[in-house]
DNA sequence: TAAAAATACTCCATAGGTATTTTAT
DNA sequence: ATAAAATACCTATGGAGTATTTTTA
């Protein structure tokens, strides 16, 4: 189970047709298919009824849809925070010398950095 | 972010060492390196400090670190849940059937289902 | 008969492995 | 000098696309 693969699960429980969850992902038809056949061998159960004419969610479906919305917030926090850390602690500063100094002193200066 | 990069990570960051968390992932150095590369491209951050001789965590690192241990931790739940929503739901039954049902009525029924 | 999912098939990208290089102690 | 991460390179797997087939309402 992957998160790319619940971000498609998501767009096709969304709207229940292969080609318009395809068109919204940016992808084509037999592609997300398979990424949805993947994800259904990896967890071992059918997450969609389908016939040529219907798609629905199973049981198995519709509770991982009740499962992916939160989960896939929190990978957007995961990812947000890790950022953020950086944002906090990352401090940028100006450092300028002399044209000598540029090719004397600085390189040795920059290497214990 | 994938998740299977997550637990790449999580060797990582646990070994704090390449080879002896590739080992633990049973995969090579290399692809496992890239593999954190790519994590940390996509998250625009670096997540260790590494010198050929020590591997530390950055800042950011530590902070994935503890979010991603309750991450990871979630996706297992999300995969078991769903997996416990089908063993709930289905129930198995054996079907008996003379010889000439077999190749009569029977196909004709289990197409209803 | 038409709309939509599945399959066949091809191609390319990328993941993984082996060998090598680089680097810090 | 050595241990360990990074890089180069190659191969093969698998992911994406196009075209086609299948299916059911």
């Amino acid at each position: 189970m992957e998160i790319r693969e619940l971000r498609a699960f998501m767009a096709v429980a969304t709207e229940l047709n292969f080609n318009r969850a395809a068109e919204r992902l940016n992808m084509s038809q037999p592609p997300l298919t398979r990424l949805i056949q993947r994800l259904e061998h990896s967890l071992g159960v059918a997450l969609f009824e389908r016939t040529t004419r219907r798609v629905r969610l199973t049981a198995a479906g519709e509770r991982l849809v009740q499962e992916a919305v939160p989960f896939l917030a929190q990978a957007d926090l995961v990812a947000r925070t890790v950022r953020h850390e950086v944002a906090d602690r990352t401090r940028f500063f100006r450092l300028g010398c002399t044209a000598l100094a540029f090719h004397t002193v600085l390189p040795e200066v920059l290497t214990r950095f």
